[in-house]
DNA sequence: AAAGTGTTTGACCAATCGGTCAAAGTCACG
DNA sequence: CGTGACTTTGACCGATTGGTCAAACACTTT
């Protein structure tokens, strides 16, 4: 359903640009979201002037568009690595573990998609409801045979899966909620904790 | 620290008035964020004119805090409601239970917060440090004392309340992403029975 | 070094935005 | 029913926004 588009970027200072101007384009639609964001903003922050970058990108939708269907793969990396063949407690809390680390590392990346999906998913649904769901489909398939040989208890794996995308991606989308309650310290030290002994718990047959 | 304001509203109209601009601008600000939203949709959505809107609130941010200081009583009244002299995981089921209801039928408000919270918190910053982490501090005593005595696991109670946070507005806030996931079936009744074997084995001493 | 391609920018534009204002309309009440 | 307070609105304003364009600039290739 999907056309392959060749995206040839030809020179060198083609290459460098639009890698400057994704990565400022990444720090301010994540901060203000994709309405709140200006290209002036984008601009300032990649160095360059608007005009400038327009000459890169057609519009401010087209670098929203490529920023997020690059960062798509990113996102989903972690859930793909979930390997029938393993450890069924073990590929499960490495799961909610990779998530954490991305919470911490690529906070931007997941405000990102969380604004996006907060309004609807106006310009990614597409996405959602195809690569997504397969492959959570598929996923979840093998959870549920897990579940069905003992190896694991019995959960609905679709809201597992559901259970570890919000708890891990709840400590870079509402980190400042987290951290106004949590006064100084660290959250992330003590969530990797409590989401162990978490999923150890319910894993438990 | 908070002044109280008398906030008066004098004639019928004026009542009925700002009823309904608020509710509209809940309509609108969840839908679009603060940035996104138009005071041409608050307006067209509460069937007024424009300047007919400047009347009865100052500014867009005015209905902006109005709208968010009425919420954030609603937002914490299942917190509120922890009793400290009751069933400790009969309580904190409930509150769960509460919280996942108010995903289904306030799915705006929630949507209202992780809007805010997301672009951290520039309106609403001394209300999270403040009274919201003085409740869940209060709170947070409660359960830890549970755990002391034995009565339900050994839990880091922030990020037990935490948890309970992002599992439940998860299906209000990310709708869009677990509607794609699970195609036409109600997300919300499998929530429950997963959220409750969740706690239920959490909680077990 | 000339020519052609690729890159950058200042000036500008139309649309939209939040907000103002004076004038007109409506309501409550003596 | 008249009067003063309350309510509504069309017209308007300055600022900001996404986007255009022609001209200037730089780089590579021959």
């Amino acid at each position: 359903m999907s056309e392959a588009k060749p995206k040839l970027r030809k020179t060198r200072i083609q290459q460098r640009n639009s890698e400057t101007i994704i990565e400022a384009a990444l720090d301010v639609f994540s901060k203000h979201g994709f309405r709140g964001a200006t290209l002036d903003q984008i601009a300032n922050a990649a160095g360059l002037s608007k005009p400038n970058l327009l000459y890169y990108f057609s519009s401010k939708e087209a670098i929203h568009a490529e920023l997020l269907e690059g960062l798509m793969d990113t996102w989903l990396d972690p859930l793909r690595a979930l390997d029938a063949n393993g450890d069924p407690k073990e590929q499960l809390l490495g799961y909610m573990r990779r998530k954490l680390e991305m919470s911490r590392d690529l906070p931007r990346e997941s405000r990102l998609f969380a604004n996006e999906v907060l309004q609807g998913a106006p310009r990614i649904g597409a996405g959602l409801g195809g690569d997504l769901k397969a492959l959570v489909d598929e996923k979840a398939a093998i959870i549920a045979d897990w579940s069905r040989s003992g190896r694991i208890a019995q959960v609905d794996p679709y809201h597992l899966i559901f259970s570890i995308w919000a708890l891990t991606q709840h400590y870079a989308d509402f980190d400042a909620q987290v951290r106004a309650v949590l006064g100084g310290e660290d959250p992330l030290p003590g969530a990797e904790a409590f989401l162990d002994t978490l999923y150890t718990k319910l894993l438990i047959p």
